[in-house]
Parts: structure tokens; C-alpha cells; sequence
DNA sequence: ATCATGATAGCCT
DNA sequence: GGCTATCATGATT
């Protein structure tokens, strides 16, 4: 079992903490079952100034609230179907998060082809989208700490080299589109693309 | 490559 | 209350 990570990791810039967030597990611990993975991939969401970010110009709403919060805490949203999970960053009233794009399967596969609907290893953690349905993780977790169950980080293996490039999906963001903000470790086959 | 899906959010009247 | 867009995915052409 691999040691939980504390509260003051978080405490740190957010595209370094983007970059730390890489080879940590994410684990969904439930009375029966252990679903989790390792951290392959991450974007950085930077705020006020950032026109990706839904907090862009300090906006401040219900979905946003959370990212004005202590950082740790966990931000999901859903987009169309699917729920996808951030991890709040920066300081209190500075609204930063880094989402999480993908994981590397890890305790629990067998339970998480059955939420994957029987995709194969390759395909059932290799997109925001994908690994909350796999981990089977919901809006329920909006606004929970991410270093204490049932949803958490615990520390994992350290990647050995990271690569960076523009964020996906964000295409309509004006210059923001064009940031190396998001990050992932390289040549590992569970990235989204 | 395009399209349907479909759950809010955010903003307008 | 209506309208439009969305940090995606799976199915279809």
C-alpha cells in the first residue's frame, strides 16, 4: 500500500504541481472493492488569465466555487456524458485546478472492464472521461479532499521523463488554446492520444 | 471525418 | 424559462 499524500503537497504552483501529479495513484476505495491507477497525464487550468479555465476572469459560480478553495480539493464536472475529475490548485480565492486526463490501470482491472463495458486494458483509462467511468467516480465527489478515502492520491513511482504540449478540447480559447500546459509521461501507452 | 449523445452551466430576456 | 456551448466518447460513414 503506497502512502497517502498529505495536505501541504498541494501547496505548490500549479503547473508544477501538474508535473508532480505524474506517477501518483489515483485510488476509489469502497467497502468491497479497490479501483486504481496511476497518473500518466494531467493539464494545467491557470485562472483568472487563462480563457480554458472555467474560472477565466475570477468567475465565480456553483461549479466554480470549489476552485476558490484550499487546494487538494477535488473539482468534478460533467461534460455531456461524462464527469471529469480536477484537482483544486493554488491558494485560497486564487482559482486554479489540473485535471486529470489519464491513467495507467492498476488494482482493480477485472471490476473496471465491467464499468468500461468490457473495453480492453488498453482503452479503459486513457481519457478524462473514461477513467472516471472505470474508477466509477461521480459528481459525488465534488468538493472532497483528494488525501483522504474514498477518493485519494497516494504516492506512486516517479516517471522517468516528462514530455508537454498544447491542452485538448479547448480549441475555441483564443491564444490560451496554444499553452504547453498539459503534460504527460512520456512514451507511456495510456495517454489520451 | 462527422454525428449523436444529453447533463448541467452560464447568460440572456 | 429559453438558448447555446461545453476541458468527451462511441458509433457510424
Amino acid at each position: 500500500m503506497k502512502s497517502t499524500i498529505n495536505k501541504e503537497f498541494f501547496y505548490k504552483p500549479t503547473l508544477q504541481l501538474a508535473k508532480d501529479l505524474l506517477g501518483c495513484h489515483l485510488v476509489h476505495i469502497t467497502d468491497d472493492l479497490v479501483l486504481s491507477g496511476r497518473i500518466v497525464e494531467t493539464e494545467a487550468y491557470m485562472g483568472p488569465g487563462d480563457r480554458a479555465a472555467h474560472s477565466f476572469q475570477n468567475r465565480r459560480t456553483k461549479r466554480t466555487e470549489i476552485m476558490f478553495h484550499e487546494p487538494g480539493l477535488i473539482y468534478t464536472y460533467q461534460m455531456h456524458t461524462h464527469t471529469l475529475i480536477n484537482i483544486v490548485c493554488g491558494e485560497i480565492d486564487s482559482p486554479e485546478a489540473v485535471l486529470i486526463r489519464a491513467l495507467e490501470p492498476i488494482e482493480g482491472i477485472e471490476k473496471m472492464m465491467e464499468f468500461r463495458k468490457n473495453q480492453p486494458i488498453s482503452n479503459l483509462t486513457n481519457g478524462p472521461g473514461k477513467l472516471t467511468k472505470a474508477l466509477n467516480i461521480t459528481m459525488s465527489s465534488y468538493g472532497k479532499p483528494s488525501w483522504l478515502p474514498p477518493v485519494y492520491l497516494t504516492e506512486g513511482t516517479k516517471p522517468e521523463h516528462i514530455s508537454s504540449g498544447p491542452r485538448i478540447g479547448i480549441d475555441n480559447s483564443g491564444e490560451a488554446k496554444d499553452y504547453p500546459w498539459r503534460f504527460w509521461i512520456t512514451g507511456n501507452r495510456f495517454i489520451s492520444r
